[in-house]
DNA sequence: CGCTCCCGCCGTACTTAGTACGAATATGGT
DNA sequence: ACCATATTCGTACTAAGTACGGCGGGAGCG
């Protein structure tokens, strides 16, 4: 197990699980959950397909380390300081995380074998808010809509054209044709005044949202414990 | 086309494009999404697979395809009467069909060719907001808030174990194991005080989220309330 | 100094899925 | 009855997950 000397055997460094997982991300975030295949993520690493299996059980396998690795990119709250601020810095980070892995949005939710980071996480946001002064109820109310919010904006942004003018004038063309009939005026006025204008980001509307939200919160909350700093509650 | 007697030739009726959208629901909510294949479908609806083929182009219209009917399944709010509650009823709908297909949850927001049942829902919401008055800055802020919230706790909602209180004590043991080395805190105590203890029911945490989002977007609306009557809100 | 065992690696091949191609069959019109 | 057209399907090719077993080289032993 231990080797004496480092220098000795360093074949080509031997692989490992976290190449491994490290690699998958890389071909993830590249091309999408689909570019994934043990195939691509063998070349990736520069071994044989079959290879990979000797670190990990299954494709599934890999799936979940990767969902833990993205995880990990998140900030954490931490339990000092104004629950709000420390919400909405989590919140941030979990949406400019997931805008940098995409593909990962749909999973965050769906896997059933939650990795240590993905624990940790969980376990600190708890903690914001019940040492916030949340009941528990209260904790279970913020927590799920909360992230409700968050990953549903993930969502949404992911599954916009892929950023660029072009494409957004593309798929408004596409979809004009279809308006043309007048069959859905609401929508069409919407999109001509406002979405396809020049400077509109969808991206900004992710403040507006969880500002709503936590102040709302912070509105029903038991406003005490660690924050005196800022006045909250904008009502 | 017409067939002039019924008995005549009723090979076994010559399938359509509908019935493979049909099959192809029910094959996806009894099984998932992975469990629907070009061959399970053809299965289904009792031909080869390759007679699929001249009703589609491939599986992606498929996909598209049912995505569309569950679009048409959710309830569209109507331009009269309040838009809180229409916005209400609409969104608890939109979880309810969710519920349903939950297999089609990723897949809302990331069709680029909507159709016409997407589209139309689309339009009613833009329109019953717009009718009440909301600006369209506000609309849209609005429409990313709500929908961000429901599709996430759609999403959400899915990614829980299959319910039963059976599978809950299952997943609660497995993590307890992790949890039992005491680094996660929280999330242990969290769990033993209120998930898992008997009565609950983390759907009942919807009307909590969609009520406060309502609200608070209700008190930041132009106070106009209900739409005495339908406003075009053409120019 | 050579033998052997083990570990990391991968070649081969089986299975399932999407789907191209064109043949087989049926149906209605003349 | 016969053909044009509309449906349906048989065959087969490609890609992906992965079971199985083989190979080769370094480490420890004699």
């Amino acid at each position: 197990m231990v080797r004496s000397v480092p220098v000795a055997t360093p074949r080509r460094d031997p692989l490992s699980r976290d190449r491994v997982l490290d690699g998958a991300m890389v071909v993830a975030d590249a091309g999408g959950l689909d570019s994934l295949t043990i195939r691509s993520l063998a070349q990736a690493v520069g071994v044989g397909p079959m290879s990979i299996y000797h670190y990990v059980a299954n494709k599934d396998e890999i799936i979940d380390g990767i969902v833990d690795l993205v995880f990990g990119e998140m900030d954490i709250p931490s339990p000092d300081g104004d629950w709000r601020t420390q919400m909405h810095r989590r919140s941030v980070s979990v949406r400019h995380v997931l805008r940098r892995h995409p593909w990962a949005i749909p999973l965050l939710q769906s896997r059933t074998a939650p990795g240590p980071a993905t624990l940790r996480h969980l376990d600190a946001v708890i903690g914001c808010l019940r040492g916030a002064g949340f009941s528990v109820e209260m904790t279970a109310h913020a927590y799920a809509l909360i992230d409700s919010y968050v990953y549903g904006f993930a969502l949404s942004e992911a599954a916009l054209p892929i950023n660029g003018p072009e494409t957004v004038a593309d798929v408004a063309e596409a979809m004009m044709q279809r308006f043309s009939t007048g069959a859905y005026p609401h929508l069409l006025q919407f999109s001509s005044e406002h979405v396809m204008k020049p400077g509109y980001d969808f991206g900004a509307e992710f403040e507006f949202g969880l500002n709503l939200v936590l102040d709302s919160l912070a509105d029903r909350a038991p406003a005490r414990r660690t924050a005196p700093k800022r006045a909250p509650a904008r009502r």
